[in-house]
DNA sequence: AAATATCTTGCACGCGCGGGCAAAACCGAT
DNA sequence: ATCGGTTTTGCCCGCGCGTGCAAGATATTT
């Protein structure tokens, strides 16, 4: 372990006194916008260098008031999607300077403690990619020390403690009923995921009504209790086992790709039918799979990345005003519906 | 925002003066191990919850050797297994009181930087779950300052500064091996993953030699840039689209999931056969979607969760002595071969 | 050249907690 | 009540850096 390398915790003293200058300047040379003269500061980077500095985030978090962390709560690792959004958040975070603290709330109960958690850590904001947390956790939230930001990504949400960044749900499904509608469909199934109280997705309400308004009759719908493919198969299954052709539907909306995708398992191997020519399928998100050969999946395409950096500028930019903002994402049409 | 929660940092102070006792005594109530006696211990809870008050861990870090902070570097978000071994490792630590950093390294450049940027919030441990580092950046680690442990997880290394937790490749491939050689299989194509320096799997390796020892001949084998399904279809079907059903080879064998997806997508629906029919497909991990309808793949299951509670143990047994350590996962026969 | 404006540097103090030891409180036994 | 032993509690010092201001250095103006 003790290869020659500097064991030993060097700190801004230590560089301060190899450059002749003192601490604050070695600390100052680090900051960005600090006012150093350039000379000072490449003297003492070099001094830093040969010392193998590098500042301390946590003394600087505990001294300052902001940490450049983030914890990003995630309870859902079935849904493919939640990878791409992980990704991409990090990816937007880490390239401008913010560290992820990851936790995992998969036991709901464990949701308000892990809030706490993060704030314990003095995160400058919270990131919500979960679904399973209603409004007692928000309130608990509020209440932990050092609270700074709620952020509802890629949700929605009304709660006005909460900022919420999402794609724009009415819009998005909207295009879907209307490209559902054109291609001429006439008997829809929606397939939507768990309902829950404090962040919701308006993409089945919006589906609905949009279809009453052109057809004039509400289109069949059932809920699969998570984002999970094999659970969605399941209920697919089990809701068209039985149906003769004149009772199944030509196609099934699904909320999102998770879901669908475990539909076109189950119409293809449980039910022995064929996607898209007996019953078409429709998706939202665009995870990778879906441009896979093996499913080639309709979807709505959310800008994640646009998303994720939206979230920085919000990140970077303190004021409280109101931060909420849509986005608009597109169809992606493959050959599933 | 201030709908009456408590806004200022409660402090250990704080809770000290409600409940008539010193600010350590305050500390000590918070600690497991620590000397404090029960009445003592209550009375400072109490007024602890009253004023919403938790330890700051990042004071405690600083003032600490021990932050119960890991960083987990992860560079590859295209195969399904990695989120399940990052679900199951978050869990595992979250679970016994530790926090994950988590750090993208998408970008290769961006690994020695990204164990810098670790090592400047005082984490205790850094876990590889990536694969894209050489030895480069396994020495730019130790060069860190405050750097603890470097664990490499699900994946072997013979570096001596380094723990490695992972399954027995030579033993589950050689299960795997002897299925291959009892189903009678007599054509395999080996496909792996990327070749790298630091980290191995010894995967393709040992199929050859065994296949060698039991059949005479070495194993037509072909790599894949990345575990990624979608560049796996591409390799796949590039490799056999001109093959007469003679030239073909009745299994392939996958160094994992990732790419016997990929694998078996292209079989159907790019050469237009069947699985295991006309082509078996063999995997390694058993990600969620290998029990999938659609793929029913035989594969081999490491026990992640296993794994991650050992490292967790490690982590809390500080001994530097050698704590590498294998374990055996075990073969899960489904239809794809 | 003197005076003013501007930039650069140094510093006292504090962020909240932990190690380790000394003082205090407690226990049972004489 | 007294003593030795044990548990419990209090506290000094330091972890490494940031804030905000004042002093020092440099540049600009007339």
């Amino acid at each position: 372990m003790n290869d020659g390398a500097p064991r030993q915790n060097v700190t801004a003293d230590d560089v301060a006194a190899a450059a002749g200058v003192s601490r604050w300047t070695v600390n100052r040379a680090f900051k960005k916008e600090a006012s150093i003269s350039p000379k000072t500061r490449s003297r003492v980077m070099e001094a830093a260098q040969s010392l193998g500095y590098v500042p301390d985030l946590h003394a600087s978090a505990l001294a300052s008031t902001r940490s450049h962390l983030v914890a990003v709560l995630i309870d859902d690792f079935a849904n493919p999607h939640k990878l791409v959004m992980l990704e991409r958040l990090t990816r937007a975070l880490r390239r401008r300077g913010w560290d992820t603290l990851l936790v995992n709330t998969l036991d709901p109960d464990d949701a308000a403690p892990a809030l706490m958690n993060a704030s314990q850590r003095r995160v400058d904001a919270t990131i919500l990619i979960g679904l399973q947390f209603d409004d007692e956790v928000l309130r608990a939230a509020h209440k932990a020390r050092h609270f700074k930001k709620l952020i509802i990504f890629a949700r929605g949400s009304e709660d006005p403690n909460t900022i919420s960044i999402c794609v724009d749900d009415e819009a998005a499904t909207r295009e879907i009923a209307r490209y559902v509608l054109d291609r001429g469909y006439s008997a829809p199934l929606y397939l939507a995921g768990p309902r829950t109280t404090s962040a919701h997705l308006m993409r089945k309400e919006t589906f609905v009504r949009a279809w009453m308004e052109s057809r004039g009759f509400q289109p069949e719908s059932v809920s699969v209790e998570a984002y999970d493919p094999l659970l969605s198969a399941e209920v697919v299954h089990e809701t068209l086992k039985d149906r003769t052709p004149a009772e199944r539907p030509d196609i099934i909306v699904c909320e999102n790709d998770a879901l669908a995708l475990g539909a076109i398992d189950t119409i293809r191997h449980g039910l022995g039918l064929k996607v898209p020519d007996d019953i078409a399928v429709i998706g939202f998100d665009d995870v990778p799979q879906a441009a896979s050969p093996n499913y080639r999946l309709t979807t709505y395409r959310q800008p994640i990345m646009e998303m994720a950096n939206y979230l920085v500028d919000i990140l970077e930019h303190a004021d409280t005003s109101n931060l909420d903002r849509t986005f608009l994402g597109r169809l992606e049409v493959r050959e599933s519906a």
